[in-house]
RNA sequence: GGGCCCGUGGCGGAACUGGCAGACGCGGCGGACUUAAAAUCCGCUUCCCGGUGACGGGAGUGGGGGUUCGAGCCCCCCCGGGCCCACCA
C-alpha cells in the first residue's frame, strides 16, 4: 500500500490488481447456466457479446478496450439491475497472420498464438472487465474446432427446400433422397446450383432407383450446402491461397494488400446463395445500424428481371446448348437489343475458338480472351475503357427476328447471371459506350416523352422565354412545393402556386417575372400533354429530362415505348412498367424467357490452401469422390509440420499436401463413412478460412465445456431463445463496422442453417448490433500532403506546429494510428501512468461510442482529475478514512436523484460520454457545497454516507476499482459484499423536479428576460407572469401584443409589433 | 459513377420529441502557493461593440433559401469532409 491516501497512479496500480484477484476469488463474474447451482430463473436474461479479438503478437490496441469497456459498463449495470448476464470472451485464433509469422520465425503458429492469447488475456484482465472467464475458449482449441467441423458436416448433409416457408428452409440430405425414391419430388439437378451447366438442369429423370449411382451422386451433390465447385475464384499467389469475394478489396487481398487474379479452381463452396432471400428479408427485423443493413442489402444485391434465351444462329460444334441465356432487368427493351456480349470465361467462347466461324478472327479472339482472363482485378479496376472482340457468331433477337452479333468483353462478368447479356445501347450506358467504341448499331425503343414536352413548350413559349427559364422556374417550384410537405392535388393548383409565387416576386424592373406568370396557360397545356397524374411523377419526369439534356448517352429514364412491335406483341405506347409486364407475358407464352430474380451474392469459397485453419472432415476415394468422416472421429486435428512456406506459384498447392503420411490413409483409419475399411483414401488437404470459427462462437459461449454437443439445448435456448422476458438472439453485439458484410453475413448464414435443422432456437444470431468507432490519432502533414511522424514535429507558439528538421510549418490532421507515424498508443503505458479506471473513463468520455475520434493524450488528465477529486471528496487523504456528514444538503440531494436518472438512462442508450459528464457535474456541485461548508467549519464533508453509497454504485460500472475501494473503506464491502453485486440505485421521481423553475421570456423569438414560475404553472399563468415582468412590460410599452405562446416548463414567446 | 453518414468555440463534444446554443472535458489566459518550475487550488474563456462594473446591444451551429410564434434539429439547392460499394446487365 502506498504511504499516502491520495488517489495517485501508484494507488490505482495498487488497488486495481488487488480487487481483480479478490473478485476472481469470490467468482462474482461467473454466470451459472440453467440447472447449475446458483442460477436464478426468476431474473431476466441479458446476453452481451463482444466481437472476440484476433490475438496478434503486437498485443492490445487502444481500439480493443473501447468496445470492451462499453459492454463492460452495460453488463455491470444490467447485473445491478437484476439480470442474468452472459458476458464472455475468447479468441479468434486461426488465420493468416499467425501463419505468416510462423513462416518468418519458424516457430509453430500454435506456440506464437498461445503466447499472444496469454498476453491478450493479461491485458484484458488488467482493465478489470467482468468477463466470465470460465467460459473462455479459442477457435484453435480441439474441443472447439471439433464442432466447427461438425457444423461443416451438417452443411454437407443439408439442402435448401425452396417449397418450405417463404424463402425456403434447410433440411437433411437423407430427406431429399427419400423424396426422390418415393417419387414425391421431381428428380432433377438443383435448378439453382450455379456450378451445374444449364443443359443438365433442364433435364428431369423418371425413376431414382434405375439411375446410375454416379448420376444419383451428382444430383445429390448439386443440392448440398457444402459442395465442390470448379469456378473462377480470387487467387492470390503471394498468400498462396484463394480468397472469398468478401476478402478482396479493390482487387487486392484484404490481408496484406497483395494482387488478386481470377482463376478457375476446384474448391469447397458453401451455398450461401440458397439463403440469399432469407438473409435479405430477415434484415428487416434487426436492430442494427442502418449503414450496416444497407451494406448487407447491397452485397446481396437482389434484382428482379427476366432470363431470356436467344437462339445462336449457326452454333459451333461442342456447345452444350444452341441457346444463349441472358439475364436482364429491362426485358421491355428487347426490341433495342442490337448485339450480345458474353464474358471471356463463357463456355461459348471456348466452343467458338475450337470451331471458329468464317467471320471469326480466331487469333485476335484468343489473344483477347487470354489477356482478359489473366488480367488482375486491380488492372481491371484501373481502366474502365471498354474492350472486347467479336466472336463471329450471331444470335437471333426473338423480338425483331434480326441476326445480331455476339461479342465477348470483360465488362460482362462471368459470375453474375449467366455471364451473358443482350446489349441495348440506347438504354444502358455501358452498352452505349461499348457500341460507340466499336461502332455497333443503336436502336431507340424508349422515347423520353418529357423531351417532346419541352420541345413543345419551347415552340409555344413567348419569344423571350426559353426552355431554360421554364426549367429554372420549375426547379424553384419543386423546392417550394416539396418544402411545404404537401402535394397539389392536380396541376391546376400546382399552377396556381406557381403563378402566385411568380407574381409575388414579380418586382423585377423589366417585368419579366410578370410575364412568366402570364404564360401559365402554356404551362398547363404542356404539363397536361405529359399525361401524368401525380406530382411525384411530374417531378421525376422533370429530373429525367434535365438529366437527359445534360448527360446525353443512353436514356434510362421514364418514357414510353416506340419501335417495339412484331406479329405477336406490340409494346408501343406503353409505359416502362407496362411494357415489362407485356414482354414477360409474351416471353413466357412463347417459351423464350421467364421471370427471374438474381443476386450479386456468390457462393462462399470455403477452401484455403494454408496450414493454420480447421482441416475438413472429408476424404477422397481412389475415384476422387468425396466422403465425410464420421462425427465420432472428430476433431480431425492438424498434422504437425515444420515448414509453412507456401510455394509462390500460379497453381494452388495446399500446404497440408506436404504432410504425405497424414494425407494418405485408409478409410478405417480416417473413419470415413460408407467405404470399405481397407480402401485407400486421401484426406482433404485444404483448410477452412479464418471466418469459420467466428461463425458460431456466440453459440459455444452458452455452454463451452459441453462434450456431447456444440451447446446443450437448455443452455442454448435460455441464452438465445425466445421466452417470457427475452427476445431471440444475442441481446447486444458490439464490434467494428469492418465486419459489416464478412463475418456478420457468414455467421447469419450458419446460424440460419442450424436453426432450420433444429439445433438453435433463434432465426437470427444478433438481434441488436452496435459498432464502436475507430480511435484515430493526430498526425502532421506537410504542404505537399506527405505525412510527418509526430516526434519530428514541435509546437512553436500557439497553433503553429513546424517540422523540427526543416522549420517548415505543418498542419495537424487526424489519421489512423500507425507505426510509421509513431503515434500508436500502447494501453499498458497508459495504465501504468494513470490506472485502468482512468483509461476506461477516458475512452468512454471521448465522444459517442459509434463515432470515430482522435486520441488526445493530454485530455486523459481530465478524467484522472475527476477520479482524484471524487476520491478526495469522500476519503480523507491523511487518514484514508471516509469523510461523511450527517446532514444532507438539499440541493445535492435532488441533484443525486437527477444524476441517478441521467446516468441510468444514458447507459441504456449507450451514451457513456454524457453519463460521465453528469457524474462530473455532481462532483463539481458537491465540491462547491463542501467549499461553502468549509468557510464555516474546516474539514466539513459534503456527502452523507448514504449519498456516497449511492454515488459509488453509479460509478461502479465505469470505474469499478475506485468504486469498490471507496465502498470497502465505508465498511460496506464487509457488510454487504462487493459494490458490483449491489442493486442499481433507485431515484425518487418526485425529487427530479423543482417546485419553481426559471424560464426565458422571448419577444419575437429573442430572449428578453427571465421569470421564475411554479413548475406546474399552466399556460395562462405563465402568460400573466411574463407580461407582468417589469422588463418585459417596458419593452412592450409601445407595442401591441398579437399572440403569446407559452410552453409549460419551457418558455414564453410574445408576438408583438 | 452510385449509396450511406457527418459539418456546432482553439480542440473533443453537449443540446434525447422544433423551445435559454456551446453542458462536461481538453487547451488557453489571469491569479494564489513556490526562490523557481512541476503539481495543486481559484477565476475567466463563442465572436464583435459599449461600459470601471453587476451589465446592455448585435452576430452566431459550412453557405443560400423556405416552413414556423420559434430552426443546430424539418424541407429544397449548393459547398466541404468521411465511410462503403463500384462495369452486377
Amino acid at each position: 500500500m502506498p504511504d499516502s491516501h491520495r488517489y495517485t497512479a501508484e494507488l490505482a496500480n495498487h488497488i486495481e490488481p488487488a480487487w481483480q484477484s479478490r473478485w476472481a476469488e469470490l467468482g462474482i463474474d461467473r454466470q451459472p447456466n440453467p440447472g447449475e447451482e446458483g442460477f436464478d430463473a426468476s431474473k431476466p436474461r441479458y446476453y452481451c457479446l463482444d466481437m472476440f479479438p484476433y490475438p496478434s503478437g503486437a498485443g492490445l490496441h487502444v481500439g480493443h478496450p473501447e468496445g470492451y469497456t462499453a459492454t463492460d459498463i452495460i453488463c455491470r449495470y444490467k447485473r445491478m439491475k437484476g439480470f442474468n448476464v452472459l458476458h464472455p470472451m475468447g479468441w479468434d485464433a486461426f488465420g493468416l497472420p499467425a501463419e505468416q509469422y510462423a513462416i518468418q520465425t519458424g516457430v509453430h503458429p500454435a506456440e506464437t498464438t498461445r503466447t499472444a492469447i496469454d498476453n491478450f488475456r493479461r491485458q484484458l484482465q488488467r482493465f478489470g472487465f467482468c468477463y466470465d472467464w470460465s467460459r473462455e475458449f479459442g477457435t484453435i482449441d480441439e474441443d472447439y474446432y471439433k464442432w466447427t467441423q461438425w457444423i461443416f458436416l451438417k452443411l454437407y448433409d443439408s439442402w435448401l427446400d425452396t417449397d418450405r416457408g417463404d424463402h425456403g428452409a434447410g433440411r437433411s440430405i437423407d430427406e431429399l433422397i427419400t423424396e426422390f425414391e418415393s417419387g414425391d419430388r421431381e428428380i432433377r439437378f438443383n435448378p439453382d446450383a450455379a456450378e451445374i451447366p444449364t443443359h443438365l438442369k433442364s433435364q428431369s429423370y423418371d425413376d431414382w432407383s434405375s439411375l446410375d449411382a454416379g448420376v444419383q451422386r451428382d444430383i445429390i451433390d448439386s443440392y448440398r450446402l457444402a459442395y465442390i465447385g470448379e469456378q473462377t475464384v480470387n487467387w492470390c499467389p503471394k498468400l498462396g491461397t484463394a480468397l472469398a469475394n468478401e476478402e478482396v478489396i479493390d482487387g487486392k487481398s484484404e490481408r496484406g494488400g497483395f494482387p488478386v487474379f481470377r482463376k478457375p479452381l476446384r474448391q469447397w463452396m458453401l451455398r450461401i446463395t440458397a439463403y440469399a432471400e432469407r438473409l435479405l428479408f430477415d434484415l428487416d427485423g434487426l436492430d442494427w445500424p442502418e449503414s450496416t443493413l444497407t451494406q448487407q442489402r447491397e452485397w446481396i444485391g437482389r434484382s428482379e428481371g427476366a432470363e431470356i434465351d436467344f437462339e445462336i444462329a449457326d452454333p459451333p460444334m461442342g456447345v452444350d446448348s444452341t441457346l444463349l441465356r441472358v439475364f436482364t432487368t429491362r426485358p421491355d427493351t428487347i426490341f433495342g437489343a442490337t448485339y450480345m456480349v458474353v464474358a471471356p470465361e463463357h463456355p461459348l467462347v471456348d466452343a467458338v475458338l475450337a470451331d471458329p466461324r468464317e467471320t471469326t478472327d480466331a487469333a485476335a479472339l484468343r489473344e483477347y480472351v487470354e489477356w482478359a482472363r489473366n488480367r488482375s482485378d486491380v488492372e481491371r479496376l484501373e481502366g474502365k475503357e471498354k474492350t472486347g472482340k467479336p466472336t463471329g457468331l450471331e444470335a437471333i433477337n426473338p423480338a425483331t427476328g434480326q441476326r445480331i452479333p455476339i461479342w465477348t468483353a470483360d465488362y460482362v462478368l462471368a459470375g453474375y447471371g449467366s455471364g451473358a447479356i443482350m446489349a441495348v445501347p440506347a438504354h444502358d450506358q455501358r452498352d452505349f459506350e461499348f457500341a460507340q467504341e466499336f461502332e455497333l448499331p443503336i436502336r431507340d425503343v424508349v422515347y423520353p416523352v418529357q423531351v417532346a414536352a419541352m420541345a413543345h413548350f419551347a415552340a409555344h413559349a413567348p419569344d423571350d422565354t426559353v426552355a431554360g427559364d421554364w426549367r429554372n422556374a420549375l426547379a424553384d417550384l419543386l423546392g417550394l412545393v416539396t418544402a411545404r410537405g404537401s402535394t397539389p392535388a392536380d396541376f391546376d393548383s400546382l399552377l396556381a402556386v406557381a403563378t402566385s409565387r411568380r407574381r409575388a416576386s414579380g418586382n423585377a424592373p423589366d417585368g419579366k417575372a410578370e410575364r412568366r406568370g402570364a404564360i401559365s396557360g402554356e404551362w398547363l397545356d404542356t404539363v397536361r400533354s405529359l399525361e401524368v397524374e401525380t406530382f411525384d411523377e411530374f417531378a421525376e419526369l422533370f429530373r429525367d429530362a434535365a438529366y437527359y439534356e445534360a448527360e446525353g448517352g443512353a436514356f434510362s429514364g421514364t418514357g414510353r415505348l416506340v419501335n417495339s412491335s412484331n406479329t405477336q406483341v406490340s409494346l408501343n405506347g406503353l409505359t416502362i412498367p407496362e411494357a415489362k409486364g407485356a414482354t414477360l407475358k409474351w416471353l413466357e407464352h412463347s417459351g423464350v424467357g421467364r421471370r427471374k430474380i438474381n443476386h450479386k451474392l456468390r457462393d462462399w469459397l470455403f477452401s484455403r490452401q494454408r496450414y493454420w485453419g480447421e482441416p475438413f472432415p472429408i476424404v477422397y476415394d481412389d475415384q476422387g469422390r468425396h466422403h465425410p468422416v464420421a462425427e465420432s472421429a472428430l476433431p480431425i486435428t492438424l498434422p504437425p509440420m515444420t515448414d509453412y512456406k507456401p510455394e509462390v506459384s500460379d497453381e494452388p498447392k495446399p500446404l497440408l499436401a506436404k504432410a504425405t503420411d497424414w494425407i494418405r490413409t485408409t478409410a478405417a483409419d480416417a473413419h470415413a463413412v460408407g467405404l470399405d475399411p481397407d480402401a485407400k483414401v486421401t484426406r482433404e488437404s485444404n483448410t477452412m478460412p479464418g471466418w469459420a470459427g467466428s461463425c458460431w462462437y456466440h453459440l459455444r459461449y452458452t455452454d463451452p465445456a459441453n462434450n456431447a454437443a456444440f451447446a446443450g439445448p437448455d443452455a442454448e435456448s435460455y441464452w438465445l431463445g425466445e421466452g417470457p422476458n427475452r427476445e431471440p438472439g444475442v441481446d447486444l453485439y458490439v464490434g467494428g463496422a469492418e465486419h459489416a458484410v464478412l463475418h456478420l453475413l457468414y455467421a447469419r448464414f450458419w446460424h440460419k442453417v442450424l436453426y432450420d435443422l433444429g439445433y438453435v432456437s433463434s432465426n437470427e444470431p444478433y438481434r441488436k448490433l452496435y459498432h464502436q468507432g475507430l480511435i484515430l490519432s493526430h498526425a502532421y502533414q506537410r504542404a505537399d500532403k506527405s505525412l510527418v511522424p509526430v516526434d519530428e514535429v514541435e509546437e512553436r507558439g500557439e497553433n503553429n506546429p513546424v517540422e523540427t528538421a526543416t522549420g517548415e510549418p505543418v498542419t495537424q490532421i487526424i489519421a489512423k494510428m500507425s507505426k510509421s507515424l509513431r503515434n500508436v498508443v500502447n494501453p499498458d503505458d497508459v495504465i501504468a501512468e494513470y490506472g485502468a479506471d482512468t483509461f476506461r473513463l477516458y475512452e468512454m468520455y471521448m465522444g459517442p461510442l459509434d463515432q470515430q475520434k482522435p486520441w488526445d493524450t493530454r485530455a486523459i488528465g481530465g478524467m484522472f482529475r475527476f477520479l482524484k477529486e471524487t476520491w478526495r471528496l469522500v476519503i480523507d487523504e491523511d487518514t484514508g478514512a471516509p469523510r461523511t456528514t450527517d446532514t444532507a444538503d438539499e440541493s445535492l440531494k435532488k441533484l443525486l436523484h437527477r444524476t441517478t436518472e441521467k446516468v441510468g438512462g444514458d447507459i441504456e442508450r449507450l451514451a457513456f460520454n454524457t453519463a460521465i459528464a453528469a457524474m462530473i457535474e455532481f462532483k463539481n456541485a458537491a465540491q462547491a457545497i463542501e467549499k461553502q461548508a468549509a468557510e464555516k467549519q474546516a474539514g466539513t464533508a459534503a456527502l452523507t454516507a448514504d449519498q456516497i453509497d449511492r454515488l459509488m454504485r453509479l460509478l461502479a460500472p465505469f470505474a469499478p476499482h475506485l468504486a469498490e475501494e471507496v465502498w470497502h473503506r465505508l465498511g460496506l464491502f464487509d457488510a454487504r459484499g462487493p459494490v458490483h453485486t449491489q442493486a442499481w440505485p433507485t431515484f425518487d421521481p418526485a425529487m427530479l423536479a423543482d417546485d419553481e423553475i426559471e424560464i426565458p421570456v422571448q419577444i419575437m423569438g429573442k430572449v428578453r428576460g427571465r421569470i421564475t414560475i411554479p413548475a406546474d404553472a399552466d399556460t395562462k399563468t405563465m402568460e400573466q407572469l411574463a407580461l407582468a415582468d417589469d422588463r418585459i412590460a417596458e419593452l412592450l410599452a409601445n407595442k401591441t401584443v398579437r399572440k403569446v405562446i407559452a410552453v409549460p416548463k419551457r418558455m414564453v414567446n410574445i408576438v408583438a409589433n
